[in-house]
DNA sequence: CAGGTGTGTGAAAGCGCTTTCATTCTGGTG
DNA sequence: CACCAGAATGAAAGCGCTTTCACACACCTG
C-alpha cells in the first residue's frame, strides 16, 4: 500500500480510504491511485485491515451438517443476499454437537467477523457468553425463540407436526405412525414429533406407533423404518416421516411391501425437497422457507451492519403444507 | 496477551511460545501461563496472529456447488481429517463459474491462507497465476491431470461413462440413452457423457439418444428427461443418468410409463448418493471416491504443511461400479 | 473582510500478535 | 576448572493496514 501510495503521490491514509470509502476522496485521487494499484498490481492484506479495523469483512456461519441439503438452500440464499456487499461467508458444521458448535464459535470469533449466524435457539451457555461478549450481530436460524441471542429467523417445528396431524386427520387417516432420525441429537426433529403426537392425542388418536432412527435421517433408514412399523402394527394407515429422505425411502418400501400409497398407506414427508415432487406418487410435505430464511438474514444484517437498525427480534416466516398424491 | 504475560510474570513471547509450540517452554512456565489465561480468560486474536506470522492456519476450500451432496461427502472427510491439527476450513461456492471462481480465490488469498483447495483442473489462467504467486499448497480435487497446479486428487470422469457402457453391453442392452445435466457448465458431466459415447460407439453400438438439462441435476430433470427420451426413441432399453438424482427421476419416470425395470429399461446413475440402495427397484450406480478425497487431500496437506513432503501430483483414486437390480 | 463551515488530505500512532537476535543459565567435556 | 553446546527466556522490531487528529484550503455569510 506504501507503494501505491508513492506511486500516486497520495499517503497511504488516503490510498486506504480510496478501498472502503471511495466517495469521500476527490475523483482526481481516485482515479491515480485506481492506477497505481493496477501497474502494481497490488492486492490488499485483508489480515492487516482486519486487525487494524477490529473487524473484518466476514460472517461466520455454523450448521449442523453441510450434508443435510435442508441448509444448502439457506446458505446459498444467504450468499445471494450478500452479495455484493463484500462480506464474506465463513462456513462451519457441527455435527449437531453444541459442544463442537462452541468451539466453533470461539475459534471464528478469534478472527473477528462482523457477524455470526448460528443454526438453532440452543447453545451451550459458554457459547452464548462468548457471542454477546463479542459485540457482534448474532443470527439464529431454522427456529424460533422468545428470548434470542439478538435475532433469531424462522419457524415453528412444533406448528410443523401440527399441520401434518391436521391433514391427516382430513384424510381420514385411522391410526398413526411416525418415523423420525436423530431425534436425540437433532431437537428440531423432536419438536415436530412433539407437535405430532399431541395435536393427535387432542384430536383424539391413539398415540402414533413411533420409530427412532438412531442414524441421520436417510432413505435406507425410511425404509427399515417402515418396515419395522408396519410389523409393529399392521393397521397403520397413516406415516409422517420427519424428512423427505426418510420419506422416500418408505415409499420405496411400502412398494415393496405391496402397500398402496395413498390408498392403503398415507405418506407425508418435510423439507420439501426438490426429488419430492418427482416421485410416484408425488410426495405431501412440509416446505420450511429455506431460501426465505437465508434472504431475511441477509437483509437483517445488511440493515445491521450499515447501523440501520439495532434492534432484535424473532422473524417467524411460517411453513407451508404441500399436498401432493401420497397423502 | 501482555496481561497475561505480566500476570504470569513472563514475557509475551514466551506466552506466544507456549501457545504456538508449548514443547519448546519450560513446564513451569507453560503451567503458570496457562494459569493466567486461565484467570483471565484470554482468547487469543488470530487475526494478529496471521499478520505477524504471514499465514493464517486457514484452508481455502473451494466447490462449485454447496447443494450438490457430491462434495458435500468429501469436505467432511476433509474436515475429519483436518480436526486436531488447528487448520479451519474456509468454504466458497462458484455455481460453477470460472469467474466466481477467480474471485473467491482473489478474497481467499487476501486471508493468507496457508493452502487452497479447488473443485476440478480447469480454471481462469488469471485464477491459476494468483495461486502460484501465493507459493502455498494447492490441492485440485475430483478429477485428474497430468498437469496439476500443485496436487490433484480425483478420478477419471471418462472411464466413468466407459465403465457404464460396458455394464450395459454385458446387460445385453440394445439400444442406449443418456441424460445429462448442465452439460455446458459442469465439464465433468460432459467427460463422464463423452467416455460413455466414444466407448458405445467402438462397442458397435448406435450413437445414445441424448437428452441435455439445462439446469442443475434433479430428480424433476430426469422424469422429464426420461419422458423425452422415450417419446424420441421408444426402443431405449438403457440410460445413463448422469447423476443418481436424475436417475431417481428417471425411475419414477419409469413406473409412470409403465415400464419395468430393468426387464424393459435399464437405469445407471452416478454418486451412490445414500438413497440410491433403497430405491425400488435399488438403483446400479457409479460410487466416486467421495470421502477418500477427503482424507487424502487431508493427508496431502498435513504432510505439506509440515514440510515432510514438497513433490506435487497426481492421484487417481479410482471408481467403483455399483451393480444393484436396476440394470 | 473577519469569522465560520465544510471538504479533502497527511502524519503518525496504533491494532495484537510473532519472531529474530541477544542474553542468561544450565550441565557436560577435556 | 575454563570452555562450550544447548535450552529457555526477553527485548524489540515489525506484520500492513486503519483511523484519529490536525491542518490547509475553498467557500459562504453578515
Amino acid at each position: 500500500m506504501a507503494d501505491v501510495a508513492r506511486l500516486a503521490g497520495v499517503s497511504t491514509a488516503t490510498v486506504s480510504r480510496a478501498l472502503r470509502q471511495p466517495e469521500i476522496v476527490s475523483p482526481e485521487m481516485r482515479s491515480r491511485i485506481d492506477e497505481a494499484i493496477e501497474r502494481l498490481s497490488y492486492r490488499r492484506n485483508l489480515v492487516a485491515g482486519a486487525l487494524a479495523s477490529a473487524s473484518s469483512m466476514t460472517v461466520g456461519v455454523i450448521i449442523p451438517s453441510i450434508i443435510n441439503s435442508f441448509f444448502a438452500a439457506t446458505i446459498e440464499a444467504l450468499e445471494e443476499g450478500m452479495a455484493g456487499s463484500g462480506y464474506q461467508l465463513m462456513l462451519g458444521n457441527t455435527g449437531y454437537s453444541p459442544e463442537v458448535e462452541r468451539q466453533l464459535v470461539s475459534s471464528f470469533l478469534a478472527w473477528s467477523p462482523a457477524a455470526m449466524v448460528l443454526t438453532g435457539r440452543r447453545h451451550e451457555s459458554e457459547t452464548v457468553r462468548a457471542l454477546l461478549m463479542s459485540r457482534i450481530p448474532v443470527l439464529e436460524m431454522w427456529e424460533l425463540s422468545d428470548h434470542p441471542v439478538d435475532m433469531i429467523v424462522g419457524f415453528s417445528h412444533r406448528s410443523v407436526g401440527q399441520i401434518v396431524l391436521r391433514h391427516f386427520a382430513e384424510r381420514n387417516a385411522c391410526r398413526l405412525g411416525f418415523i423420525g432420525a436423530y431425534m436425540d441429537k437433532d431437537y428440531r426433529t423432536a419438536d415436530r414429533h412433539a407437535g405430532f403426537v399431541e395435536t393427535a392425542v387432542q384430536a383424539g388418536y391413539a398415540a402414533p406407533v413411533e420409530i427412532r432412527l438412531p442414524e441421520r435421517a436417510s432413505a435406507m433408514g425410511g425404509a427399515h423404518g417402515l418396515r419395522e412399523l408396519m410389523a409393529r402394527d399392521p393397521k397403520v394407515d397413516a406415516v409422517f416421516c420427519s424428512n423427505d429422505m426418510i420419506a422416500l425411502g418408505a415409499l420405496f418400501e411400502a412398494r415393496r411391501l405391496g402397500l398402496n400409497v395413498p390408498s392403503q398407506l398415507k405418506i407425508c414427508g418435510f423439507g420439501d425437497l426438490e426429488f419430492a415432487a418427482a416421485c410416484e406418487p408425488p410426495l405431501s410435505t412440509v416446505r420450511p422457507p429455506g431460501r426465505q430464511i437465508g434472504f431475511q438474514i441477509a437483509k437483517l444484517l445488511r440493515a445491521r451492519l450499515e447501523g440501520s437498525i439495532d434492534a432484535g427480534g424473532c422473524f417467524d416466516l411460517g411453513v407451508e403444507l404441500v399436498p401432493r398424491a401420497s397423502t
